[in-house]
DNA sequence: AATCCGACAAGTA
DNA sequence: TACTTGTCGGATT
């Protein structure tokens, strides 16, 4: 269930009647719990309870119903019950139906309320429910309440009024939304006066059964849409006329106002009377927006990106040097002025915006920090500098669009409220400025320069015709002449195959002049290049999240270089971290920031997450595009070895939908007698069989043994079946490869032996798993390797500085090693071996092998647990480092850090490039 | 959660 | 342009 669902079924729990001895299973059914465990809860089978009337869930919570009066004994009762520990209770709750008592044993917080409020509170118990990751979701009861209601109530009017689901409609519905969030929101804090409260005029106007709701709230509207010495002309009617001109944009527009069945207007009264003032802008923004959107529905409440995360691109773009002048400033009154017109100058651009959490954010940090200098300055109560309108964004889907508006001006609302007085905000809110900042759509076609001016020259700048189609200027200036400009976001992220054929042509559109070849891009990579491009017009600074494989790997030798080569720097970044945003079927995304400018500081800041979640911040004089310390370099793939290395090939893809493998079982089955088994039967080493130890047999047949294998029955219906399969493939590759459907793709194979390395592999073993086979197993895809090698080639491939060079420059989603021959192990910058050294290597891979025999018949996976690596194999590890270091520089390393920019150094002396910009 | 495996893009001839 | 090879990341278990 998501905390929606869960809001939905605990509210449903306060409006029944209280029922004693139910509640306690009715409460638990509300977070989710499936009804067998409550069959087996009631039947007392896992009911630990001592409690008369109670219901012990074992490592979660202690309930129990009492005697009117008697709530807060009995929770002193449950808090006392050795069960209580014993069974580790998370929570303990007591409720007479009239008061309501509960507390969490772990932070020891507690609840005391009224019976009927505790949905108010649903929140706390959240981690019942599986839900304990995310601290900011206990803290927005609020926000998920009301996105609860505006979701049914959306829903409803959908099913009421089916022709405004057409997309051509859902902009009018979209936009209605957006004005009723306004209205609730108004009435609520005194921006309607308290005369004229929205919920109540359309109950009382509405009541009586007539169906007429949607002909009060669209008078309302006008209403709000009608300057006040206008409205006896526009003929506004009485119950009307106390409402406040509105307008800017929110009530103008389409007017049209949806049907309301009964249902859909009880629902109405019912969001209305939640205290909208509880609202938070940041959050609840994002979690509305999953309302107007189908597929996401499913997810609603859960999608919603932490305010912690949005500030680890804020501070370092620019909010930490304002504290920093901030301090500086002290009590100088010129230099907090200085400082109060910088920031009043400063533009924020979130060119995919979402519903605008990361301009919100920006806008109230920036708002602390303005109040922290007028207090200095003892001008508490003086009017804010800051324009909304410095604050762009664009989106493309319409309804976040239309609440990323919405959320900045509550957002000013509230800063007005909170730091100059509910008084003061009141005078100058209305009416709306009827600019509108947040543009409706696709940020990598739009001309950014068109929707955030450069600064300063008072001249109206084309888009460059090499880069850009030029649009319209926007008519609303920047009040910013001079001031600075910085881009921020979080971009969607989307691999190449994942993108749309629309998807690829925005890339190529947004990337011409700058790359030709975007095909391997992200689709957030273009986010980098509008910003870097829009970097040349303008100077800024601009910070994106985006999917660490943009910093990795084959991406990096296409993007970084054409961003670097524009005067770009990078000024900081985050290392990969997981983003959990809790949508999108609970995926985990492994995420970089990357911030980059055209005036860097001396200083760069490179932030290192690390799993306990606090950040390691470590300052250098460059930040390449591997997010590694002072270290510029890109390396690219390459087809051949460099540094005199035997070349290493993919293995033999199969392409076979299974038939051309033979599982251990099935060999008897293909009645094959001994010879035509030796013949067509080989060994197949893929990545688990090197890990674990598994068994396979490929069918391997030479076009000089065709015919003899296909007069063979079970052989022969495998290849029709391999036949079949490859021809109803959409992939004319795989469709040419039917005309000889009895071989893999490759038919590679060693002459003596082979050398093989599983393409993927957990990032926890601390050295490479790599294994050495005889001339009768043939390798699949999801391994490389190296055909008739010299022995010495495990010595390196198994090393500490081997694997380091691939954790840089190979990587992919998640954290894992991915291997790759060409970016990975052609390039690997190796001194050249005398002969003695290539005898030394090879005595430690011998060492190595050895000591992995000692233990047959345990696995890699076994021997390589950095939990239980046995101590003879790890000695042999320990001299093969120490061997090859040696080799290096003479000693050991003393850290990866050293490994990598000695590797990082080999690679620009000897492949003789140059560090990129 | 780890492995499997085909599609697709880029490289090569 | 046709053929070859490597990488991506969803599907699968």
């Amino acid at each position: 269930m998501n905390p929606v669902e869960i809001e939905e079924a605990v509210t449903g729990l306060a409006e029944e009647p209280f029922d004693r001895a139910e509640f306690p299973f009715q409460f638990l059914t509300a977070f989710g719990n499936k009804k067998t465990t409550i069959d087996r809860l009631r039947k007392g089978n896992t009911n630990q309870s001592d409690l008369l009337g109670g219901v012990l869930q074992r490592s979660n919570i202690h309930i129990a119903t009492c005697d009117p009066g008697t709530a807060g004994q009995t929770l002193t009762a449950l808090r006392d019950s050795p069960k209580t520990g014993a069974n580790k209770a998370k929570f303990i709750l007591a409720t007479d139906g009239e008061e309501f008592q509960a507390e969490d044993l772990t932070s020891g917080e507690t609840v005391a309320c009224d019976f009927a409020d505790f949905p108010n509170h649903f929140g706390f118990f959240l981690p019942l429910a599986g839900i304990t990751t995310v601290q900011q979701i206990r803290e927005s009861s609020f926000d998920i309440r009301a996105t609860s209601r505006l979701n049914r109530l959306y829903v409803t009017l959908l099913q009421d009024n089916p022709e405004w689901a057409s997309p051509e409609r859902r902009t009018d519905m979209n936009h209605f939304m957006a004005r009723l969030i306004f209205c609730f929101f108004a009435e609520d804090t005194d921006i309607f006066p308290v005369t004229s409260g929205f919920t109540q005029t359309v109950e009382r106007m509405s009541a009586g059964g007539a169906d007429n709701t949607a002909q009060v709230i669209s008078e309302l509207f006008r209403a709000m849409n009608t300057k006040h010495d206008e409205r006896d002309a526009a003929g506004i009617a009485r119950w009307a006329i106390g409402f406040p001109y509105v307008n800017g944009n929110l009530f103008s527009g389409s007017t049209y106002v949806p049907r309301f069945s009964k249902i859909a207007r009880s629902y109405l009264i019912h969001i209305g009377n939640l205290d909208w003032t509880k609202i938070n802008p940041d959050i609840f923004g994002s979690m509305i927006q999953a309302v107007a959107d189908d597929e996401e529905r499913g997810a609603l409440g859960m999608h919603y990106t932490s305010v912690p995360n949005i500030l680890k691109v804020l501070n370092p773009l620019f909010l930490d040097d304002l504290r920093s002048h901030l301090e500086e400033a002290g009590d100088n009154a010129r230099k907090l002025l200085n400082l109060r017109s910088r920031i009043a100058k400063i533009r924020v651009f979130d060119p995919a915006c979402g519903s605008g959490n990361f301009l919100v954010i920006a806008y109230k940090e920036m708002r602390e920090i303005e109040a922290e200098i007028n207090r200095r300055r003892g001008e508490p109560d003086r009017k804010t500098d800051i324009p909304l309108t410095n604050f762009r964004g664009i989106e493309l889907r319409d309804f976040p669009a239309e609440i990323a508006r919405l959320a900045l001006i509550i957002a000013e609302f509230q800063c007005d409220v909170l730091y100059r007085g509910q008084k003061e905000a009141l005078a100058e809110f209305l009416p709306l400025d009827s600019e509108n900042w947040i543009t409706c759509g696709n940020a990598l076609r739009l001309d950014w320069l068109s929707i955030c001016p450069p600064t300063g020259t008072g001249v109206k700048v084309r888009g460059d015709d090499l880069f850009q189609t030029p649009l319209d200027q926007s008519e609303i200036d920047f009040e910013n002449a001079g001031g600075e400009t910085y881009i921020c976001g979080n971009p969607p992220y989307k691999g190449t195959k994942n993108q749309s054929q629309a998807e690829k042509d925005d890339l190529r559109t947004a990337f011409r002049g700058l790359v030709e070849r975007t095909g391997s891009l992200d689709y957030v990579a273009g986010w980098f290049a509008k910003a870097a491009i829009f970097a040349q017009k303008t100077p800024c600074s601009f910070a994106f999240v985006a999917t660490n494989s943009i910093c990795q790997g084959g991406q990096v030798p296409v993007l970084w270089p054409a961003l670097l080569g524009l005067g770009l720097e990078i000024s900081f970044g985050y290392q990969s971290f997981k983003w959990r945003n809790l949508a999108s079927h609970n995926a985990v995304v492994t995420v970089i920031i990357v911030g980059m400018t055209t005036t860097a500081a001396a200083k760069k800041r490179l932030f290192i997450v690390d799993d306990s979640g606090s950040d390691l911040e470590v300052l250098t004089e460059t930040i390449g595009p591997y997010l590694i310390p002072n270290t510029q370099v890109v390396v690219s793939g390459l087809t051949q070895p460099a540094f005199g290395k035997q070349p290493m090939a993919l293995g033999n893809a199969p392409y076979d939908g299974g038939h051309l493998i033979v599982e251990k079982d099935e060999i008897d089955g293909l009645g094959l007698d001994q010879a035509e088994r030796e013949k067509l039967l080989k060994p197949l080493v893929g990545s688990s069989e090197v890990i674990k130890g598994k068994h396979r047999f490929a069918i391997w047949i030479d076009d000089g043994s065709r015919d003899a294998a296909l007069s063979l029955p079970a052989i022969q219906s495998r290849i029709e079946k391999v036949r079949q399969m490859r021809l109803s493939s959409s992939d004319a590759g795989t469709r040419a490869m039917a005309e000889r459907p009895h071989q893999f793709r490759e038919m590679k194979a060693p002459r003596h032996s082979v050398m093989v390395i599983p393409i993927r592999s957990s990032e926890n073993r601390e050295y490479l798993p790599i294994d050495l086979f005889n001339e009768r197993w043939r390798a699949t895809n999801l391994t490389y390797a190296i055909y008739d090698p010299e022995t010495f080639n495990l010595a390196i491939i198994a090393s500490r500085l081997h694997l380091v060079w691939i954790g840089a420059v190979c990587g992919r989603m998640k954290t894992d090693f991915s291997y790759s021959n060409k970016m990975g192990w052609h390039t690997f910058p190796l001194p050249k071996l005398t002969e003695q050294n290539k005898a030394d290597l090879t005595r430690c891979a011998e060492n190595i092998l050895l000591a992995r025999e000692a233990h047959f018949p345990a696995t890699i996976a076994d021997l390589y647990d950095p939990e239980a690596m046995p101590e003879d194999l790890r000695r042999a590890h320990e001299e093969n480092d120490e061997v090859l270091e040696r080799i290096y520089i003479g000693r050991r390393f003393r850290n990866d850090t050293e490994r990598l920019e000695k590797l990082f150094e080999l690679y620009t002396k000897m492949t003789g490039k140059k560090a990129a910009a």
